[in-house]
RNA sequence: GCUCGCAUAACUCAGUUGGUAGAGUAUUACCUCGACAAGGUAAGAGUCACUGGUUCAAGUCCAGUUGUGAGCACCA
């Protein structure tokens, strides 16, 4: 070790390399330290099998990565799921795009071809993301890697269905969905919405026997087919004696009635609403109350039907302004005036989402009653504790969740319809052979699969082998996976997906097993770029996580993450927090570089008693941070864990430890040991450097030897006594050089000082003598019991001392003081005179005396203090 | 509209059983003394958004106000 600093791009690759093939990652990887019943469990969120690693990511797997590596050390069998996920809408359309670009779709090659060519896909871009994960070295068990489309996850995706199925949870029904025209039914949730300046149009609707009309004020003139009702509030005394009158929509024969209905606001618009109950959602209540008929303008890709007449063939979003202009002219049109309001907006490809209505498949939602009621009893608990709050507005407000996606990548709904019959059933089987109520051989399976959530919500029991059947046994679970890791000790994952995901696996752990499928779940927040503004392509923000650990290290990016991740705030990266940390593994570098000077090989500290005073204060001090990052991790406070270590280790370790480790030759193999323990501590958050520091502080390598990964975690004791004795060094070593810079002899060597400290025994004075000395650069230090005279003081917490005059040159600094006194004296008298200048005081502005009088003031204070330095020295 | 955050040094942020306000950066002065200038020593810097309340004691607990961010729900 000779380089000024740390190289670490060498290191974390062959280091990564040695640790994955021997296994320390799986779940008996630390078998020689694990204790009888102490178990750990934690799922890695699966990312998109398709997508790249970001700096979300980065975060996300740097604190399960620290949670786990601390449980693995501190001797629990300990299981990191890692896997992916299929990513149902975003994959399909990446291979789309690529068969558009070869003049194809995927309705030309057909879904066999199609589905063929998307696991093709998955298999060549697989690799990437769980590669780019590596780089980060994190600490999963890569063995038992899942995907959520492999073989023993489809069959728990079936076994899931097939329960719910038939327990009448799951229904088919004709329901109003969100409708996207590219990528068919969405949840809720899979809708945005957004801030949209539209327009509001007010239409004439002539009454059918033309003794007049109304005005019905749109958003959406182009649903106006649909109507099949205009209503009025009951109350509504301008329009209560038009109820029952009939309408005759504009450009067509249709005529409607006027209903009355509570539902509308009599202040908004025109207090006259078209109602469509085909296409919108508050309508569709309205038709089912007064029994209306529901009329479709639009086919699922949105182009317009038979009902829209003279415009049928238009695309709904391109014909609004062509319809408008015919209403126009035809004198339908009262007004149009600028409107803003909310759209919905289809997650994925932000196509204008349609309130449609489809038959689609839903999980009701009752399969979540028993989640609730158990979280709020406290069975799981969340990380910051207010968003149980989301969760339970959330889930109080639940609908029953659309699953059924028109999509071929996915699982594939294992519902079967019977041709002769019509009986619908439900089955595990893949082809299954016959109907069941009539053994007709002609089955047709159901085309679409399901939302990709419903396989994610199964994840941390199907991980386990819940449902697998025996597909993989051994290999990616083992039998006994559900009793030791089922309730997950822990889910670590970001708050954007509490619903999306977090809420679906609670209702179905729940539900499958009785129990939810967490303890805890810590929910962290966003990584926004240095100006605090959320990172996006768009915006060319983006800090990629790659890059930084190429330019720094996994271990700097991942230490800064760590440190910054105080919970339920928002994460501002920036080089320079990232440099503020490659500076202190380029100090933890320097300081092993030291203590090398000194020994070649340092012992465990276990293995030894601390023999020095120096050596059994910093040991003290280790045992203090440990405590503390032991707690901070206990609660997830991965922040001040990070806070601790750092400052233990260069505020402690290396400003005071190392530095009074020169007066102190002898207790330098101690303080190696201590060093050593501190990379343990460490570890979790910097793998990489503290498993280099420790071989190279321990004479070994971790090609021949063990890996500090699955060396005990340090566990605290008690505080010693040596602590208070070296807070009264290095308060007499502060004090010192505080007096020092008062006669200008900042960081030099003085000839003479005397300490005054009340009550320590000889014993003691003798112990503290030579770290004073060595540290405040004092040639000659004396203890004193009393006051020095002639001299300059300073008065500390803990004592009192006194640089005698006499011994120094005071000249220089006797002039130097003079010379300021003479110009606070002149600044003063300038003041002075200005403000009894009586014309002055009258005639300057306010602000300009009130400046006057503060400088004033400022300058007798400071003329006042080098007096009091000037008289001391003179003296 | 409802819910949940946040407001602390010039900047970025920590700060939970309530007990004398902390870090990094920046600033000022000094220092290349054999780990480290990506460093060291010392210093300066705060009406903890505002108003009221509880308490011996409030950055911390309670109520309200202002500003700000997020989520949910919305009027066709």
């Amino acid at each position: 070790m000779s380089a000024n600093s740390y190289e670490p791009q060498t290191i974390e690759n062959k280091f990564y390399k040695i640790w994955e093939d021997r296994k320390y990652f799986e779940v008996d990887g630390n078998k020689t330290i694990q204790e009888e019943g102490k178990n750990f469990s934690i799922m890695m969120p699966p990312p998109n099998v398709t997508g790249r690693l970001h700096i979300g990511h980065a975060l996300t797997f740097t604190l399960q990565d620290i949670i786990t590596r601390y449980k693995r050390m501190d001797g629990y069998k300990t299981l990191w799921q890692p896997g992916t996920d299929h990513a149902g809408i975003a994959t399909q359309n990446v291979v789309e795009k690529q068969l558009l670009a070869e003049g194809t779709t995927k309705e030309e090659i057909g879904r066999e071809a199609f589905l063929e060519r998307a696991w093709a896909w998955k298999e060549e871009s697989a690799g990437i993301m769980t590669e780019q994960l590596r780089k980060m070295g994190v600490s999963p068990a890569w063995e038992r890697e899942r995907f959520t489309m492999d073989e023993g996850l489809q069959k728990s995706v079936k076994e899931a269905f097939v329960h719910l199925y038939n327990e009448g949870l799951i229904v088919r029904g004709n329901y109003m969905v969100n409708w996207c025209t590219h990528d068919g039914a969405l949840s809720d949730i899979e809708v945005e919405h957004e801030d949209h300046n539209g327009k509001f149009y007010y239409m004439r609707y002539p009454f059918a026997d033309g003794s007049g009309h109304v005005e019905v004020a749109t958003t959406r003139p182009e649903t106006y087919f649909g109507d099949t009702a205009v209503m009025v509030h009951p109350e509504d005394e301008r329009y209560k004696n038009l109820i029952g009158k009939k309408i005759r929509l504009p450009l067509l024969k249709r005529e409607v009635t006027i209903i009355a209905d509570e539902h509308v606001d009599m202040d908004f618009g025109t207090g006259v609403v078209k109602v469509t109950p085909a296409h919108d959602q508050n309508d569709y209540e309205v038709g089912k109350r007064h029994d209306l008929e529901f009329i479709t303008v639009f086919d699922e890709k949105g182009i317009l039907n038979d009902y829209a007449g003279e415009f049928k063939g238009l695309e709904r979003l391109e014909a609004r302004d062509i319809i408008v202009k015919r209403l126009e002219e035809e004198g339908f049109m009262v007004k149009i005036e600028d409107h803003k309001h909310q759209v919905g907006h289809c997650y994925r490809c932000k196509n204008i989402v349609e309130p449609y209505i489809s038959k689609q498949w839903f999980v009701r939602k009752e399969v979540a009653d028993k989640s609730i009621e158990k979280t709020n009893a406290g069975e799981a608990q969340f990380f910051p504790p207010h968003w149980i709050n989301s969760y339970n507005s959330w889930m109080g407000e639940l609908r029953d969740w659309c699953i059924s996606r028109q999509l071929w990548w996915g699982h594939q709904i294992p519902v079967f319809y019977c041709d002769d019959c019509e009986h619908e059933f439900a089955s595990q089987e893949e082809h299954p052979e016959s109907c069941p109520k009539c053994a007709s051989k002609n089955l047709t399976q159901d085309p679409d699969v399901l939302d990709t959530w419903f396989s994610s919500a199964l994840w941390p029991f199907s991980t386990l082998g819940w449902g697998n059947g025996d597909t993989e046994m051994d290999k990616l679970f083992q039998s006994d996976d559900m009793k030791d890791f089922y309730p997950n000790t822990l889910l670590i994952t970001g708050f954007d997906i509490l619903f999306f995901w977090v809420a679906r696996m609670m209702m179905m752990g729940e539900h499958f097993n009785g129990q939810l499928p967490f303890n805890h779940i810590y929910l962290h927040a966003l990584v926004r770029d240095e100006k605090g503004e959320k990172m996006s392509k768009s915006k060319g923000n983006v800090i990629d996580p790659l890059d930084m650990i190429n330019k720094y290290s996994a271990d700097i990016l991942r230490f800064t993450l760590a440190i910054s991740a105080a919970q339920g705030r928002d994460i501002r990266m920036s080089t320079e927090k990232l440099e503020q940390n490659r500076n202190f593994t380029n100090k933890l570098y320097n300081a092993t570089k030291y203590l090398q000077m000194n020994a070649e090989t340092f012992p465990d500290m276990k293995k030894f008693c601390m023999q020095s005073d120096l050596g059994k204060y910093m040991a003290s001090r280790l045992n203090f941070a440990t405590k503390e990052v032991r707690a901070n991790l206990e609660e997830y406070k991965f922040n001040d864990a990070a806070l601790v270590m750092y400052k233990f280790l260069w505020n402690e370790f290396c400003d005071w430890g190392i530095e009074l480790s020169k007066a102190d030759k002898g207790s330098i193999i101690e303080l190696g040991a201590i060093f050593k323990e501190a990379m343990k501590l460490l570890h979790p958050f910097m793998p990489f450097i503290t498993e280099y520091l420790y071989h190279e502080l321990s004479g070994t390598t971790l090609e021949d030897g063990g890996s500090i990964m699955i060396m005990s975690y340090p566990t605290k004791t008690k505080k010693r006594k040596e602590e208070a004795k070296f807070e009264i060094i290095m308060d007499a070593i502060v004090s010192i050089r505080r007096a020092k810079v008062l006669v200008d002899l900042a960081n030099q060597k003085i000839e003479k000082a005397f300490v005054k400290i009340d009550g320590i025994s000889n014993k003691d004075k003798k112990i503290m003598l030579p770290f004073i000395t060595r540290l405040a650069k004092v040639e000659n230090l004396e203890f004193t019991d009393i006051k020095i005279e002639n001299s300059v003081s300073d008065i500390a917490d803990l004592c009192e001392t006194f640089i005698p005059t006499d011994s120094i040159d005071l000249s220089s600094i006797i002039a130097k003081l003079t010379k300021q006194d003479e110009k606070l004296q002149k600044e003063i008298g300038k003041l002075n005179g200005m403000l009894s200048n009586e014309r002055f005081v009258a005639n300057a502005p306010e602000d300009v005396l009130k400046k006057n009088h503060i400088a004033l003031a400022d300058a007798k204070i400071k003329q006042e203090k080098v007096l009091e330095q000037l008289s001391s020295l003179k003296a």
